[in-house]
DNA sequence: GAGCACTGC
């Protein structure tokens, strides 16, 4: 490589490069930043953020509240708890001096200053200025979105701020969901130490596998989405909650969308419920226009709150992030991200870098280049300022990375190096790296997509979304100003979309049409979704939940698979393979593999190990398929005494095996309890008789079923090529234009061999173009008509059957 | 010839 030709970080240099990687004048503010200039001339001077609640509404605070206290007396009971103590019923303290010199009309109420009786939270937070706005809009409206930046405070604060004003009291608690459990977990644990209690009193968490909570004593819980939606199934009214804060809106995930779906049916039927989402700025406009439109009962009849919803702005407490882009395209990101990392080295002052890319494939890569590197150099970073010549220190960062190398990229780096951290999106949301001053961004993203005229789901390189773009800039922001390096020029970053497409739009929706159904939503054609999604991916679940047993011919949820198939926590073909294995006297086996197909990350990353690896899982493999080889997997494990080491030799997480141990005993727990599986007895073997456990498959999984078609040969290639086994999907597939090509992953135990039928747990999509299938598992296809005679006997109805 | 990130009574 060469030099770089320098100092392209340098406000003012027209134009600069490092290693032919000419990046353009840096912009001048973040991202975060201008969009938040953008929105204050387009609104006018923001009084203390609040957009939604006119000035005027918030004038008339003091005659509002009293009219609120008049409606919700005549509401009667079953009404809203609500706040012993107002806080908010202290005059509006306009025109005080407070720690906030922002423009505020004269006459508006202010942000009060910190008041010592207030108990609760941390006052150094920027989100505790707002406390008296929020907890007015709270009380005045059913739905207030938080626009909260990284660092206002939101996630902790809040809960606190509504639990002392009363909300919490008469057996109610504030419900707090996010969308993953480390968060719940961490936060809640945060929470409890700002109060001043014990984890699992007052404030208390629920994840899968995990809570502490004291019924009736837990005041403020935090949860993952999931667990909320779960709990729905139980009580569809969430009686025992006075407020639900569904944080992190903005990510928009498929239990997201569905659950603030479903909390605009609640509030319809609960005026005294409140809901309070959070979210990032882009998205706040379309949750506002979501939730206006409910009408309401409760507002004829004069009770109730305003049903319009309101948003408060709060800024956030991070540094300046510098923008730059390329002048010219890049024709390989890895190459250039790995470039441009090299030259931040050799260039700028201490402070970490984290460059993100699409796969673990990409991180490897990446980081095999950036150690080659290291090595040339003999560690010969300048770190200007840093006194003494910085050595680099690459480290990879994925989800499927193991527990404990995932640690180092925690630790904070040795004295003398510099941190290069090459990350897929794990480090956009998930995990927050400290110590970050420098982001590189291949302006790439992996994600899900859903056809469905085939009815297949895959992951897909695809361009990034702004929003998302500045989510990862950001991450540059945390301990000082920092810079983010877009692997992209600025007329192609202007071009990406705005936001990501939600997931609910690139889904296959079979698991999400279960639960609604399950809540007794019948007609979820007419449900009102946030995005809805396309109608042929609505109809495609319904199909499949008809072939599945699980909806009668009147699309209503059946007594036996249906109610069954909806108390599982796991996808619907997996549930629909366990209930079929009792049947088939293997419930033991499948309760294990559905277990460990729902679990990620089995395998430890092979990690250049690639041969090791495959000795690894041949010591495992069985004829019948991957199913059959976790099955061995699961039982050498068992017989090892569980052993950590033993797992590790064999290429094994053990994280993940335990995971798969403890759902594997929630699902038996479950079975047991729905009748569905007798107590007080092991869940019926079938040995060593594997026949049984493929046909249980099959009984799940026939929607993925596959023939073999042929192979094809690659004229180019040497005659000891084996050429490439095409296979074909069984069920018919809308898709008009060329058939699809499916072939089994290389990492599948079949890779090999060509078994005539296989059905198989997910597909995915080679940049080839070719649709590789994972978890296969050889089954007979006369087995086919047989376990599924709704796809593969009758005759076509639309689209359905055929074979 | 090789796995985006999550989640669930």
């Amino acid at each position: 490589m060469d030099k770089p030709s320098g100092g392209f970080l340098r406000p003012g240099s027209q134009a600069s490069s490092a290693f032919g990687l000419k990046f353009d004048r840096p912009r001048e503010q973040d991202q975060d930043q201008s969009e938040a200039a953008r929105r204050a001339s387009r609104f006018g001077p923001v009084p203390f953020g609040a957009i939604g609640a006119t000035a005027a509404s918030l004038l008339a605070d003091g005659a509002a509240r009293h009219d609120a206290k008049r409606r919700r007396k005549n509401a009667g009971p079953g009404a809203r708890p609500g706040p012993a103590q107002q806080p908010a019923q202290q005059p509006a303290s306009s025109g005080s001096g407070s720690d906030d010199d922002r423009d505020i009309p004269e006459g508006a109420p202010r942000a009060m200053p910190m008041e010592p009786r207030y108990r609760y939270g941390d006052p150094t937070l920027p989100v505790s200025r707002y406390r008296r706005q929020i907890l007015y809009l709270v009380e005045n409206h059913a739905v207030t979105i938080i626009v909260g930046e990284t660092g206002s405070g939101k996630t902790t604060q809040l809960p606190q701020f509504v639990l002392e004003a009363g909300w919490a009291e008469s057996g109610f608690a504030i419900a707090i969901t996010q969308p993953r459990r480390v968060a719940a977990v961490s936060v809640a644990a945060r929470v409890a130490e700002e109060m001043e209690v014990d984890l699992g009193t007052t404030v208390g968490y629920a994840v899968r596998f995990d809570n502490a909570l004291q019924a009736g004593r837990t005041r403020i819980k935090y949860l993952t989405d999931g667990v909320l939606l779960r709990e729905m199934m139980d009580d569809p009214l969430l009686t025992q909650y006075s407020v639900v804060v569904v944080d992190e809106a903005h990510e928009r995930s498929l239990s997201t969308d569905m659950l603030l779906g479903l909390l605009k049916k609640v509030l319809r039927r609960r005026p005294d419920l409140r809901l309070v989402i959070s979210s990032a700025t882009l998205e706040a406009a379309q949750l506002r226009t979501f939730f206006d439109t409910a009408t309401v009962a409760g507002r004829k009849q004069g009770s109730g709150p305003d049903r319009s919803s309101a948003i408060l702005t709060v800024e956030g407490r991070t540094h300046p992030v510098q923008v730059h882009y390329l002048e010219a395209p890049c024709s390989d990101y890895v190459r250039a991200a790995v470039e441009a990392a090299v030259a931040i080295h050799e260039e700028e002052i201490p402070g970490d870098v984290l460059i993100f890319l699409t796969g673990q494939d990409e991180v490897t890569s990446a980081v095999r280049l950036l150690e080659e590197h290291a090595r040339r150099q003999g560690g010969g970073g300048r770190g200007r300022g840093g006194g003494g010549p910085l050595r680099m220190m690459p480290l990879p960062l994925y989800a499927g990375l193991p527990g404990p190398q995932q640690q180092l990229v925690f630790k904070p780096a040795p004295r003398g190096f510099r941190k290069v951290v090459a990350a897929t999106n794990v480090a956009e949301t998930s995990l927050t790296l400290e110590g970050v001053v420098y982001v590189v961004d291949c302006c790439f993203v992996k994600q899900r997509a859903y056809n469905p005229l085939t009815g297949l789901e895959s992951l897909l390189v695809a361009p990034l979304s702004q929003a998302s773009a500045a989510q990862r800039a950001g991450r540059a922001g945390r301990v000082r100003a920092g810079h983010c390096f877009r692997l992209c020029t600025e007329e192609a970053f202007a071009s990406l979309p705005k936001v990501t497409v939600p997931e609910m739009q690139r889904s296959n929706l079979v698991g999400m049409v279960l639960q609604l159904k399950a809540l007794g939503i019948d007609n979820v054609m007419k449900f009102e979704w946030l995005a809805p999604p396309p109608a042929e991916a609505m109809v495609r679940a319904l199909e499949e939940l008809h072939a599945l047993g699980v909806l009668d011919e009147d699309a209503r949820l059946t007594k036996d698979v249906g109610l069954a198939l909806s108390a599982l926590p796991l996808e619907p073909p997996l549930g629909a393979a366990l209930l079929a294995s009792r049947g088939l006297g293997c419930a033991e086996e499948l309760l294990t593999i559905a277990s460990l197909m729902s679990v990620q990350h089995v395998w430890a990353p092979a990690q250049g190990a690639t041969r090791a690896l495959d000795e690894a899982k041949a010591r495992f493999a069985a004829a019948e398929g991957d199913a059959v080889t976790l099955l061995n997997v699961h039982r050498a494990w068992r017989a090892s005494g569980r052993s950590a080491a033993w797992a590790h030799r064999n290429f094994l997480q053990p994280s993940s095996l335990f995971r798969a141990d403890e759902a594997r005993e929630q699902l038996l727990g479950l079975l047991r309890r729905h009748g569905l599986l007798p107590g007080g007895q092991p869940p019926p073997s079938a040995d060593r008789d594997m026949d049984p456990v493929r046909r249980a498959m099959a009984a799940g999984l026939f929607m993925n079923a596959a023939v073999f078609e042929r192979t094809e040969y690659n004229p180019l290639a040497p005659e000891s090529d084996p050429g490439k086994n095409v296979y074909r999907l069984v069920r018919y597939t809308a898709q008009k234009t060329a058939p699809l090509k499916l072939r089994i992953h290389p990492s599948s135990v079949l890779f090999r061999s060509t078994p005539p039928c296989v059905v198989f747990h997910t597909v995915q999509q080679a940049d080839s173009g070719w649709f590789e299938m994972q978890g296969v598992t050889s089954v007979d296809p006369s087995w086919l008509p047989e376990l599924a005679p709704h796809m593969y006997h009758r005759p076509q109805p639309r689209g359905v059957g055929g074979g």
